[in-house]
DNA sequence: ATGTTATAGTTACAAATGAAACTAATTGCA
DNA sequence: TGCAATTAGTTTCATTTGTAACTATAACAT
């Protein structure tokens, strides 16, 4: 009985995959590069998560959001958006307060120390989506739009 | 002087990030579902990592590579290969030699119980592969290749 | 040769994350 | 009404991950 354990020859008959050029490792390489690059420019500076400046914009965005919204938009868990918050409220920079007609929920928005972060974040954050971009020439970036937007959809 | 722990107006001036038009954000979104939907199809059943699935995968089609290789051809760190490998290892999917010339290193293969998950797995995830395509035509997946490996160039 | 530097890999500890249980408030409905 | 089920959010605990320090070996330079 041969040994589970010892070195196997590879066949042919394995087909294994080429990485390089499987589209789920090569989604995940550019979108932890890119994802990485912005986070350089903002977590010494700030001591701000991924998930925390997440929070930050979709509350830029939208107002009066709840914590269950924020998990939405998101599209992270409530745990983590619940820790996240709890960070941003103890450093002053979202403003919690409970809805008028439902003391579950949370009304949620940045404070005057949190715009200030986000205004300086955002425009760095869409400048290296630029450099991303600037990669390609018009008509791929067009390309890219829709393709992204169509797996995306549904 | 204004409370800074107050929630402050949201004057048009912020140019809030759009999420939902904002690059990285769709990359982050659409590479965790597709790494997920193939990890979903391996995990319980093999209780398989999606860091030790790469490194098998990666035994799978280079031969003999030693785990900073290892490290170099996944994009993880040596750190996180090192842990992948101490359970395969010790799983039995892994057989480690150290190499000839060199103690420090060492030299990696599958084993035949490695190459049996390998052979059940690897269709598994072209198959998912194959269901992300689908969504596109036959134009939009070439510009999708093109696109992505000029992102990924350097 | 011998001390310095670099490389391969592991270990240790802290921080981040995830799953499940939990609290509190609200809703649905018999 | 009153009791079960649902929803919002938090806490707890176990696992994962990341950083830095560490061990061992090898390469390099005097």
């Amino acid at each position: 009985m041969p040994n589970p354990r010892k070195p196997a020859p590879a066949g042919a008959e394995h087909a294994p995959l080429e990485l390089e050029h499987f589209l789920p490792y090569k989604l995940s390489i550019l979108s932890n590069t890119v994802s990485q690059a912005i986070a350089d420019d903002y977590q010494q500076r700030y001591d701000l998560s991924v998930t925390e400046w997440r929070v930050m914009a979709v509350l830029a965005r939208f107002h009066g959001l709840s914590a269950r919204e924020v998990a939405e938009r998101t599209a992270m868990d409530k745990v983590a958006v619940s820790r996240a918050l709890a960070r941003l409220v103890e450093a002053g920079r979202v403003h919690r307060e409970t809805h008028g007609g439902d003391k579950r929920r949370s009304v949620l928005s940045l404070t005057e120390a949190g715009w200030l972060i986000h205004d300086d974040v955002a425009p760095m954050a869409r400048a290296r989506e630029r450099e991303v971009l600037a990669k390609l020439d018009a008509e791929e970036q067009q390309w890219l739009t829709r393709i992204l937007d169509k797996l995306l959809a549904h």
